[in-house]
DNA sequence: TCAAAAGTGTTTGGCCTACACCCATGG
DNA sequence: CCATGGGTGTAGGCCAAACACTTTTGA
């Protein structure tokens, strides 16, 4: 997760998702874009999926005055070194459990992000964006363990991927070491499919034991 | 679908969705339920499902000013006779198909819900929300009929409704006739479950012929 | 007595889990 | 030659699609 540290009251000090106003012309997208590109540094934030959450409306969110919020998530595979800037003193990236007691309602919007990206994962291809380009099946079955926080089982969870039509498309030749040892891994490109029919449910090993 | 027709330029003379501004101490879910109260009649929108579903703020979506909006869903079982008032001169009920060429973007608006609720009707109990309080099985399967548009074999919807836990619950020793015709059905009330595990699939009759 | 709608039973096939096994590479 | 990760094969079991059948009502 990158969080910012906040550097004004209110909430001086304490850690907050980054983001910012709309300016006269921009759509709240356009905005998100903006923002990440100024907190990360990257300068092709063009073609990143941003997905857009929910909004957070209610009056008291903010002490100061009125704001209303438009939350998005955008998934990096490599994320740079982040960037400071603006109100905020610092920035860095942080794992999901550590990104807790954050500012205003910043703790309900992350956990809001954290289950809808790990629903989607089920039922479209979202996962792939957490990857680089160029990627293993190990790689990407590494995304939805970590997501969910449960263990697939890797015979099947690669058949169930190579069977979905448009999911991943192999890289003719290549292949890749990924963890130093073992055999190289052939590499696989996101394809042009975006839903996943059947969907690639959870908890495999969550059913009625025998 | 509730349309409005809208009685001010612009698009004066077209159908749009209901709407509203925000007050000063609302949220936006508040004034959503507001405006459904005024639109509808309604009394008790207060226990009724309101589904955020996205906000729409590209700065040229209102020829007049800036406008960001923020969609929700509702459903309702039994639709009471609209009233008009307000900047709409009438109020209406409409098919899903008729509702077209509306104002402003609402027909992106309109695609988007129904997509939205078409799929979250697979893997939640959103279905019950489109009932009355209390419903027969052959409701609940029309729900998903209609916003589906395909034909669901009877036997099987019954089994796998009946089967997931929470999901429906019956009420002992009641029953009503449907259609006029038929052997009375029995009863169901929404459980307390929310979500469906496993997932209610669409288009069984799709899958690869023998 | 027929039509229509609810509800039950049963078969069959497909999918999917679980696990065993081979392959390739670095140390 | 062993540990590690990639990749293939397969048997068993569960589940669900498909459809036949019974039940209960109104006309």
């Amino acid at each position: 997760m990158l969080l910012v540290e906040r550097g004004q009251e209110p909430y001086a000090g304490r850690w907050a998702l980054p983001g910012g106003f709309l300016l006269p012309e921009e759509s709240a997208e356009t905005a998100a874009r903006r923002e990440l590109a100024e907190e990360t540094g990257l300068a092709d934030v063009t073609d990143l999926h941003l997905e857009q959450l929910r909004t957070y409306s209610e009056p008291d969110r903010d002490p100061r005055m009125r704001v209303v919020s438009v939350a998005f998530a955008a998934l990096l595979p490599d994320p740079p070194a982040p960037h400071g800037g603006g109100d905020a003193s610092q920035a860095r990236w942080v794992p999901y459990d550590a990104a807790v007691d954050l500012a205003f309602d910043h703790d309900r919007i992350l956990a809001d992000a954290r289950r809808r990206v790990g629903a989607k994962l089920e039922y479209t291809c979202l996962a792939t964006a957490f990857c680089p380009a160029e990627f293993t099946l190990g790689e990407l079955q590494q995304v939805y363990e970590t997501v969910w926080g449960t263990a697939l089982d890797r015979p099947n969870f690669r058949r169930k991927v190579l069977a979905t039509p448009g999911f991943v498309e192999a890289v003719p030749g290549a292949a890749r070491l990924t963890g130093g040892r073992g055999k190289p891994a052939a590499l696989y490109r996101a394809g042009p499919a975006t839903t996943l029919h059947p969907p690639l449910l959870r908890a495999p090993r969550e059913g009625r034991p025998a």
